[in-house]
DNA sequence: GTAACTGCAAAATATTTGCATCCTT
DNA sequence: AAGGATGCAAATATTTTGCAGTTAC
C-alpha cells in the first residue's frame, strides 16, 4: 500500500508528505466515500483543518479523487479509478447510498443509463445516485 | 397568481405573510430552481437572511418545494408538483442542469430510469441529474 | 387575545487567505 | 538551495439559535 500511495502522488507531481500519504491511505482502505469531517475524525493524529481542505482540493484538481453531491449539502469524496486524469475526469459510473450502513460507494461497473429526454434537450453528462440497501447489509439482513 | 399563492399556503397550514408570499411567488414565476442566494437577490426588498432560511425550511417540511443536490455544494430548491405532500415527497422525476444558461429544471414528465444494480443491491430511490443544453438554449443555438 | 412569524443580535460552524516556518526534492 | 507544503492566526462566509416585537387568524 505504501508503494501504491507514493506512486499515485508522484505520478501526479505532488510532493510525498506525511499528511497526503495519510489522507490517501484513508481513501485506499475505505471502500466508502469520505467527507471532510470523516477524514478529520479518522486521521487519528491531529491534522490542521486547513491542510485537509487543501489536500482534498489538490487531489480533486489532479483527478485522484472526485466529489459526490449529496442531498444534505455535504460533499463526499471518493477515489477515482485509473481512467481519470487531470482535466479528464470520467464520471460515467453511478453512486450508491446505503440507507442501512450510511455508506456511499461508487459502482464502477454499473454504467449510467441512457436517458430519454424531452425534445430539443441534449445531454452531456448524467449523474445518478441510487439510494437503497447495499449488498453487505442485504446479506446481514437475510443471510443465505 | 395571488389566489394560487394564498391557496398553497393555507392548504399547508402556514400563515399567509408577505415574506412567504414573495418567496413563493418567486418560485411560481421562475421555471428554474433557485438557491438561497438567488432568492435574496431577486426578492427585491430587504429580507432578513434568517427569514429566508426559515421560510425555505418550512416549505421543504411541508412539501411545497424540494431540494436538489448539486456538484458544487450549493442547494437548489424547486416547486413540488401536486403529488407531493408533507412526509410523502415524490421524487420520481429527474433534474436537468443547462450548461449554457446555467438554470436547473425539473423534468416532471421524464421518469427516472430503471437501474440494473449488482447482485444483492436493492434500490429504493434513484436521483438523476442530467447536464447538457436545455431546449431553449438549443433553439437559440440552431434555430429551425 | 393567542399563536405564529419576523427581525435583530449573537453564537456556532464552515471555509478561505496570508504569512512565517518546515519539509521534500 | 529552492519550491512547495504545512500550521497558525485571522478574515470571510454560512447557518443556527434566542428573544422581543409584530402580524395573522
Amino acid at each position: 500500500m505504501e508503494a501504491q500511495i507514493d506512486s499515485i502522488l508522484k505520478r501526479n507531481n505532488l510532493s510525498v508528505t506525511s499528511g497526503r500519504k495519510r489522507i490517501l491511505e484513508l481513501f485506499l482502505e475505505n471502500a466508502a466515500a469520505l467527507s471532510h469531517g470523516d477524514i478529520e475524525k479518522r486521521a487519528g493524529e491531529k491534522f490542521d483543518r486547513v491542510t485537509v481542505y487543501r489536500t482534498l482540493q489538490s487531489f480533486v484538481d489532479k483527478g485522484i479523487i472526485h466529489s459526490i453531491p449529496t442531498a444534505d449539502n455535504s460533499i463526499l469524496y471518493a477515489l477515482c479509478k485509473d481512467n481519470c486524469s487531470e482535466g479528464h475526469h470520467r464520471d460515467n459510473h453511478l453512486h450508491f447510498v446505503c440507507n442501512r450502513c450510511g455508506n456511499t460507494f461508487c459502482l464502477e461497473n454499473t454504467p449510467t443509463p441512457l436517458i430519454n429526454l424531452p425534445e430539443n434537450f441534449v445531454a452531456s453528462k448524467v449523474e445518478v445516485v441510487v439510494h437503497g440497501i447495499c449488498s453487505d447489509c442485504q446479506k446481514k439482513k437475510a443471510p443465505m
